[in-house]
DNA sequence: TCCTATCGTTTCATAATATAAAACGCTGTT
DNA sequence: AACAGCGTTTTATATTATGAAACGATAGGA
């Protein structure tokens, strides 16, 4: 795999393909001629194999040729099929051992955080009170704020307002503004941290896992009890899970 | 066009993704080439293209290959581009001439329809109510029925239970039982029929357009004056709605 | 009305491209 | 240790995709 692998009809394919998903109004052969500068024969050949294919559709009385809803089926396929725990288990499992740490990966469900899959700390003595399946409030844990950056201020406002603010610790965020506030310094860092704001003597790092359309409903973290959990850890703690998320962001069409 | 065009490696490339995009766990090379009975080189590449592409997402530990979500990236391009209504256009003055009649396009909204396309009737003399924009609900208009007919039971219920059910006319279905029986109805014959249920005078033939879910959103409809549709009459209308609405369907990916 | 320009479609000779055989290298198994 | 199975890479070959050109249809202008 030195030089990335090519076909060259399947490529042109490929771009007449996104040409024609982006245009309302169905697009001719000669402005798809214009746009890859290929030739109007090639270019008929090759959209008249998408259309005996279904993904791409040709109405008979403009001529004009249009992306089909086909894809749009394959891809209902694909969405049902992704297994993200099986995709992260490897991921999880390598971060575990490489930190020495627990990995939480979380699914939101509206103003919560369910659990969905854990690797635990080689430090076996700590054990965390997370179990697969368990739901905490978004806005307290390091994950649902990490989630919650990625999505907008409207929504971020919305799941304030209908969580159960009060405070689990005496670390936690209760005040709206001072919330926003770290809303935004998530944004602005990449990473999110839980500085005992859910359970006292637990600090974490958490980061989104961002799907194709620039939002997550997913996040990992890494916790550890605070002893172990210096400042200058948690930053070297954070470019590792960077890595890591950034992998199953890939999966989910997503990038960080 | 005589016999349906083709690209091999590009037909060859499709037949992959397709199998991929049906795999939960990712899928190696060997399990395609059994598929598809490609050579195992030829599939080699072919993915490799896809992989560069973006399309296709090789995990480099267990070799495994999987349906990437730049394909989900592309499916939302196009649901966005959609412009069934102008679409439409072409289909349903066809449909008017063709028979004289008032051509509707509706789309639902919760548990209203809202017409968004007509072409008049030639018979200028006699206009429908009707107006883009305006809603009426889905249990009394032929429209309506069409949709929900495609829709889950359970679907169908809550409608019904959401609805301002009343005698708009005498004719008008109040009974829950009697309406649940016309939805069974109108899936067994693939059309609605509306008997002066909305608008005394007025009848209709009706039929939904779905979509690559299988489900409808869209639904279009002939109507006329009582005098004008006979039984004899609608059935040959039916005919003709469910040609339009046939072709219409395939511009979403569905079929009838 | 005819001429011209533009665009999509079809045909076909050519060479570039995709192909499959074979060799290679890796991993896990007997 | 030898083997078997699998993915990857290479390479000679001919099949396949290519683009020039001819064709046909449609629309606009003279």
């Amino acid at each position: 795999m030195a030089e990335p692998a090519s076909v060259q009809s399947l490529d042109r394919a490929f771009d007449l393909l996104e040409n024609l998903c982006r245009n309302r109004n169905g697009t001719t052969i000669s402005a798809l001629c214009a746009q890859t500068g290929l030739h109007k024969s090639t270019v008929h050949r090759l959209l008249g194999a998408m259309t005996t294919r279904g993904y791409v559709l040709h109405d008979n009385a403009t001529s004009k040729y249009y992306a089909g809803m086909k894809l749009c089926e394959l891809s209902s396929y694909i969405l049902e099929n992704v297994d993200i725990v099986e995709r992260s288990r490897a991921t999880m499992e390598h971060l575990s051992r490489e930190t020495g740490e627990t990995i939480h990966l979380v699914l939101r469900e509206e103003n919560e955080i369910v659990y969905v899959h854990k690797v635990d700390s080689v430090h076996s003595a700590i054990r965390m009170f997370s179990r697969i399946g368990m739901r905490r409030p978004m806005f307290c844990t390091g994950v649902g704020k990490a989630i919650l950056a990625t999505l907008p201020d409207e929504t971020v406002r919305e799941v304030w307002q209908a969580s159960p603010v009060h405070a689990y610790t005496p670390y936690t965020i209760i005040d709206e503004r001072a919330f926003l506030h770290e809303i935004a310094n998530i944004r602005r860092d990449g990473y999110a941290q839980d500085n005992e704001e859910n359970e006292l003597g637990v600090k974490c790092v958490a980061a989104a896992i961002p799907d194709y359309t620039g939002h997550a409903s997913y996040a990992m973290s890494i916790s550890a009890p605070v002893t172990r959990m210096s400042n200058s850890r948690m930053q070297e703690l954070h470019h590792l899970l960077r890595t890591a998320c950034s992998e199953l962001a890939a999966v989910l069409g997503g990038s960080l």
